[in-house]
DNA sequence: ACGATGATGAAC
DNA sequence: TTCATCATCGTA
């Protein structure tokens, strides 16, 4: 069964992860996003939740495949601001791509969701939970509008695969740096029914 | 391999 | 105002 649409393992406990779980570095935000929950509003008021399972860092200003490593601009204002808040853009005129900002106030960075549950790729996934530019610049860390949460999947260390980010190869350098997170929910332990323990 | 598709940012 | 670029995707 893909996680896509299970409830989570303890409903009284579903918060949203908060502020200090991304104001830390980009990368280890990255890593530790992987077999989260990500809570998308649904139909009638329901909400879907989707297990993150590929993600990419972009660590700041100094990130030649970042967006702010050219400064600030009208579209990347919301990666300098406080992490926690979506950052979502328009790509190649027909994509919208999910990241959350991470990291202290000032420094943009951000972390790229690639892909979640049967949603592989940033522009399908996007397209799919009905993601556009209107969520830029909105909180992830309250109720109300979409959100993570932990899932008590743990994922182990060795089942995460980690490579060169995708279509920056104008980076330089920068290009090479395995900052791309990735793991096959195939691998990760059944997910349960609500009340019960992942295995 | 290539075209779609349009906002963005820098140059002029 | 023009132009190159672009954190992609579907089709061939």
């Amino acid at each position: 069964m893909m996680p896509d649409m299970t409830p989570p393992a303890h409903p009284r406990h579903s918060r949203p992860l908060g502020a200090d779980s991304f104001a830390r570095p980009a990368d280890a935000v990255a890593r530790d996003l992987l077999g989260t929950w990500l809570v998308v509003p649904g139909p009638r008021g329901r909400q879907e939740r989707h297990l993150v399972c590929e993600t990419e860092a972009y660590l700041g200003g100094h990130d030649l495949a970042c967006h702010g490593s050219k400064g600030m601009t009208k579209r990347n204002a919301t990666m300098f601001g406080p992490a926690g808040h979506w950052y979502v853009y328009l790509c190649y005129g027909m994509h919208w791509m999910l990241n959350i900002v991470t990291g202290p106030v000032g420094v943009p960075a951000a972390v790229l969701i690639r892909g979640v549950g049967d949603h592989v790729g940033p522009g399908r996934l996007t397209k799919a939970l009905g993601i556009d530019g209107s969520l830029d610049g909105r909180a992830a860390t309250r109720k109300g509008g979409l959100w993570f949460e932990a899932s008590g999947i743990r994922v182990p260390p060795r089942l995460i695969e980690r490579t060169p980010r995708i279509g920056v190869g104008y980076a330089g350098a920068w290009a090479e740096k395995p900052l791309r997170f990735v793991v096959d929910p195939r691998r990760l332990p059944t997910i349960t029914q609500p009340g019960r323990e992942p295995s």
